[in-house]
DNA sequence: GCGACCTACAACCATTTGGTTGTACGTTAC
DNA sequence: GTAACGTACAACCAAATGGTTGTAGGTCGC
């Protein structure tokens, strides 16, 4: 997969969108089922705009969908969003795999010439 | 693992250093070999103060380590910090697993009872 | 020894972020 | 129908962020 500016804006958001404690919690329960963003709000110590913010932002991110129903608006994750930023993670932990076991090829190989 | 709010804090730290394409940069380059902060900033269309910045948040997030060597500042990354990340979002991905196995045990009940 | 190279950091600036309050509108329950 | 509930968003503000320029000091190569 070559990396383009575009998913690079994506990554940008995604990562930002999780460093913040009050969006990993909200992350968090739209996970395990949907939540309403009022009933989100009443476990955070802010205003309910607030709340609403951090809500649109993991909705511009990709990681929450909204649906309404009634006069709520549901949340809830996306893990697709989630998967993205843990593949990144993944390529950059195999980065430092990679080199390690290059590493290994290396001693192995002054260890067979030592003999 | 309890999360505390230190906990919560290096997170916010770890995601937002990688909330940034060129701090994602490099950490690309920094896990496969030892660079140099002028070497990297070769790279980037900013000044060497601006990546020298980069540098210092990716630190502080623990991400990246530095160890002089003559003139030079030697970056290296640390796969650690970036497992920390991919854990906590393994666990995100654990509970909507969980969610959906749920789900399923609910449908198969369901149907079950039609019998 | 001195020019080139490398690094650190202060001060500045424009933009972004994360919170607030206030206003407005739609839906629901009684 | 109206009070309660839920939501959206504008305007504001303080703090944080990401870049710049400039100054200063250390190391290295010739």
């Amino acid at each position: 997969m070559v990396v383009g500016r575009s998913d690079e804006a994506d990554d940008d958001r995604r990562f930002r969108a999780v460093a913040d404690a009050t969006r990993r919690d909200i992350l968090r329960r739209t996970m395990t089922r949907e939540y309403s963003v009022s009933e989100l709000a009443r476990n955070y110590p802010m205003s309910f705009a607030a709340v609403q913010k951090h809500v649109a932002k993991l909705e511009r991110a990709g990681l929450v969908t909204k649906r309404r129903e009634g006069r709520e608006q549901l949340v809830r994750a996306d893990v697709h969003a989630v998967r993205r930023m843990r593949y990144l993670l993944d390529q950059l932990e195999a980065m430092w795999v990679d080199r390690i076991d290059r590493m290994g090829e290396i001693l192995a190989q002054e260890k067979g010439d030592e003999s």
